[in-house]
DNA sequence: ATACCGATGGACT
DNA sequence: GTCCATCGGTATA
């Protein structure tokens, strides 16, 4: 992975089922506050806009003040907060307007795991699953908006998972949608969370 | 004004 | 496997 190395708009522009797919081995490398740490995307799913009833951005008021960064240009990051308690980060992706964005359900760390364990406060997993992956990068709505292509948090291409190692569910967590096959995850490596079906739909 | 319900994680059995 | 803290966004009145 080269400092330079970046998502070209084209990639991030390509349909979010694609862009879900192909973010497995990507890099998120976080400077928040200063420290580095950094790992590999291996868990993502897609939400695809304002005809996936799943997703934030499918709702009567159309944009609104929460959901308004799935709507802007891709690459940026559309953080939410889950159950009151958690922060969650997207990649925005697909054409203008469509609403869609990749959510990041599980880091491998690669670097920093220190910093990620202190943000953690000592708890394991470090980063499978989206709240833990976002404690453990430091991701708050302070980044929403965030242009993925620069630090504090920043998206670049890591390794090429080869379509073998892809595994495809539904996605978890939601009632309406969840049968879609919409969630990729990389066979067998650490920073895949578990909470129910990881089997093929 | 207020009711409903999560794109969850952690503690516990 | 089960339970539940906790609160913002949306819908409804």
């Amino acid at each position: 992975m080269e400092a330079t190395a970046r998502f070209t708009e084209d990639f991030l522009r390509r349909p979010v089922l694609e862009v879900a797919r192909e973010l497995l081995g990507a890099c998120l490398v976080s400077d928040v506050g200063g420290v580095r740490c950094a790992g590999v995307i291996v868990e993502t799913e897609a939400y695809g806009g304002i005809d996936d009833p799943a997703s934030h951005a499918c709702t009567r008021a159309g944009v609104t003040v929460r959901n308004r960064a799935m709507f802007g240009p891709p690459g940026r990051a559309y953080v939410y907060r889950s159950y009151g308690i958690h922060w969650c980060v997207n990649v925005v992706t697909g054409p203008d307007g469509l609403g869609q964005a990749v959510l990041c359900r599980g880091l491998m760390p690669l670097e920093g795991e220190e910093v990620m364990s202190e943000r953690r406060a000592g708890r394991r997993p470090l980063a499978a699953g989206p709240g833990r992956l976002a404690q453990a990068l430091g991701i708050t709505d302070v980044l929403y908006g965030h242009d993925l292509s620069e630090p504090p948090l920043a998206l670049v291409p890591g390794w090429r998972v080869p379509d073998t190692d892809v595994v495809v569910t539904g996605r978890i967590g939601i009632r309406v949608g969840a049968d879609r096959p919409y969630r990729f995850y990389v066979r067998g490596r650490p920073g895949v969370s578990r909470a129910g079906r990881n089997t093929n739909l």
